[in-house]
DNA sequence: ACCCAATGCGCCCTCTGCTGGATGTCT
DNA sequence: AAGACATCCAGCAGAGGGCGCATTGGGT
């Protein structure tokens, strides 16, 4: 069926181990010796191969030593898979004489384009070429996407190597069994190609569903398997039950131990009663009724623990402030967050630590970059639920949060809060520059303030009205505020001064008798250019409205702002306003906020230039409630 | 079968910091 | 009047704290 298909590997894109990647050492020492493991492929159509594996090797990365895999009944390691799709690089030689049942699983050689050979075992789905694969070192078991299913291998040569806690995975006499757990062929398959008494066999029950970013997350558990029964059925019939010899160490032992395996998930318990409790977490079935609002329960604990929060009993109460708890966990943990601050979960990385495991977890990802949780909308992905649920607000225009007062919404709970404090508080907390008097809002813009300002800039910046360099930028600008109102423009034919060099320019011209403004519809010139714009404005230009400014207490005209209130002062009336203007004033914004003065008087103290990390990294908020600018001093 | 401690997951919150547009002020 | 620039402000994301609740493991 599938033989001499042409089918490719994407070279790196395979198995990827999400927590443990396991690797036997026997197996790391033998292919440090060039050898194979202890796979012996026998037989026609023997595949032997050298390992070539490459991707397709689950490896621990280096520099990390692999935990002991030891075959423990149960032992389960996370491994998360990519989904395969083969197409010309890679040929498959069907070496079915492998598999009993060639219409269902397939084991194939791996057949590189470029001549490397993978040898692999593979369950292929019908009809598609699109696999799972599960790599152990010594073979590559795929598995039908998104099925729940065992993988049993039942090759006598699951060896196990059990004085070291090791195994050798070997694909010798293999016989392969996929086994969909829904399927009608449940307990079908166990029986059949029944394991080599003589060597302890192992069972990898093998959960494959969908997983994050396109992956398959499998969990992988090893367990011992000798004799299977059907005895005792659980109360459940998806599960089976199986009498399990405990390989390890030695075999005389034959410690006989039920195991119950739930057929739906991995779950294995050792006793009837948490594996009965289990199946009826895979059920709807809810006997426990509320008799207060009729909502249903599975266990009698959790209806307890409900009814008690429709009455407020919280039993379990914190002795050292007046919280309480339903249940004795909570108060543990409470008093660990609160109390005692025991923190025993700990960061390998850095010095972080947690009262709870899934806080490491996700502390992990910051250190991983892991962010398993994507946008459907955009790029985005986050490292937690939280994150991408406030992110989609961002694609929704949703804005839950709304301000008390003035009714604006936010899209965050913080930026409402901040909106309240700064908006529509009293004592609004304000932070002070430690290099200058400036007072600012937000600890944010503190910074934006010092960096702007305050830090050391290695190109030189020269003063507009001297030879002065600076490289700090306040002390630039404080520096050219002390030319201001300098009147350092002398004329030199009388005892004129001026600050601005154009006016210099226009009062030469008194002396020189230039006028370099003609006009072009007569013959007057002007020194300036805005005297000719009056000019021609009042004697050639017959759409011109004069400005005249009215008294306001005797109606008196005037074309003069200025001669207007010197009468009008005369008059005893108030100042007037201008009877028509040939154009709108600007109208002036609000006067300038006492932190102008404030920066005025800090002009005058000395502000050494800083470099920006060299700054005290805290910002004290200051406590600016009304304060006068003058109580805030300046520590620059 | 019951009980309790432990574990794990999910949800929501706060604090923090950066960014860029809007606005005010100065030159 | 216009441009430059400082500050204001909301939007947004990173990181971590805290708690509710379901489930499991194991003792009795």
């Amino acid at each position: 069926m599938m033989a001499g298909t042409e089918i490719s590997v994407p070279p790196e894109q395979f198995t990827r181990i999400k927590a443990l990647e396991v690797i036997p050492e026997v197996l790391l020492e033998e292919e440090e010796d060039g050898g194979c493991g202890g796979r012996e492929p026998p037989g026609p159509g023997d595949v032997q191969a050298p390992c070539p594996y490459g991707p397709l090797q689950a490896r621990v990365p280096e520099g990390e030593q692999e935990p002991p895999l030891t075959t423990e009944e149960g032992e389960k390691h996370i491994l998360t898979l990519q989904t395969v799709h083969f197409s010309e690089d890679v040929q498959l030689q069907d070496i079915s004489w492998l598999s009993p049942q060639p219409q269902e699983g397939l084991q194939v050689t791996v057949q590189q384009a470029g001549g490397g050979e993978l040898q692999s075992l593979l369950w292929l789905g019908e009809g598609s070429q699109q696999c799972v694969a599960i790599s152990i070192q010594e073979g590559v078991y795929s598995l039908q996407e998104t099925e729940v299913m065992e993988l049993h291998v039942l090759e006598g040569s699951m060896a196990v190597a059990s004085e070291e806690s090791k195994f050798v995975v070997s694909l010798a006499e293999s016989a392969g069994r996929l086994k969909l757990a829904k399927d009608q062929e449940e307990g079908q398959l166990l029986a059949e190609g029944g394991p080599d008494p003589q060597v302890g066999e192992q069972l990898f029950f093998v959960e494959a569903k969908p997983g994050d970013e396109g992956r398959d997350e499998i969990v992988l558990t090893v367990s011992d398997l000798n004799v299977e029964e059907q005895e005792d059925k659980p109360a459940s019939s998806q599960g089976h039950v199986e009498k399990a010899t405990s390989t390890k160490k030695t075999k005389e032992t034959k410690e006989i131990k039920r195991t119950f395996h739930c057929d739906i998930c991995v779950f294995t318990s050792s006793r009837i009663s948490s594996f009965n409790r289990h199946m009826k977490t895979h059920t709807a079935e809810k006997p426990h009724m509320c008799h207060l609002c009729l909502k249903a329960f599975r266990t009698v604990t959790l209806l307890r623990n409900h009814v008690n929060t429709h009455t407020g009993t919280r039993p379990y109460k914190c002795g050292d402030c007046d919280m309480a708890f339903v249940t004795s966990g909570e108060l543990v943990r409470h008093r660990r967050y609160k109390h005692t601050h025991e923190k025993p979960f700990k960061c390998s990385m850095c010095k972080y630590a947690s009262v709870e495991a899934s806080k490491l977890k996700r502390h992990i990802r910051s250190h991983t970059g892991e962010r398993p949780f994507q946008c459907l909308l955009c790029s985005y992905a986050s490292k937690d639920t939280y994150k991408l649920k406030r992110h989609m607000r961002t694609h929704s225009g949703e804005k839950p949060y709304e301000c008390h007062v003035c009714h604006a919404r936010f899209t965050q709970s913080g930026t409402m809060k901040i909106h309240i404090l700064q908006k529509h508080s009293e004592n609004v907390p304000k932070y002070q520059c430690p290099h200058c008097a400036t007072i600012i809002a937000r600890k944010s813009d503190l910074r934006v303030h010092l960096r702007n300002l305050h830090t050391y800039k290695a190109t030189e910046m020269k003063c507009r009205c001297c030879s002065a360099v600076f490289h700090e930028r306040y002390a630039l600008i404080q520096h050219q505020k002390t030319h201001k109102n300098e009147k350092r423009f002398k004329c030199e034919y009388c005892s004129y001064a001026c600050m601005q060099e154009r006016h210099m320019t226009v009062h030469t011209r008194t002396h020189t008798g230039e006028k370099p403004f003609p006009c072009l519809s007569c013959d007057k010139c002007f020194r300036q250019e805005q005297l000719l714009n009056v000019h021609f404005k009042k004697y050639h230009d017959a759409s011109f409205i004069p400005a005249v400014y009215e008294c306001p207490k005797c109606g008196k005209g005037f074309s003069r702002w200025s001669n207007m209130q010197r009468h009008s002062a005369k008059c005893g009336s108030g100042p007037g306003k201008p009877a028509a203007l040939g154009k709108a004033r600007r109208t002036k914004r609000k006067p300038a906020v006492p932190k102008e003065a404030v920066q005025e008087d800090a002009a005058a103290k000395e502000v050494p230039a800083v470099r920006l990390e060299q700054c005290p990294g805290e910002v004290v908020p200051v406590p600016y409630g009304g304060v006068a600018a003058e109580e805030v001093t300046c520590d620059g």
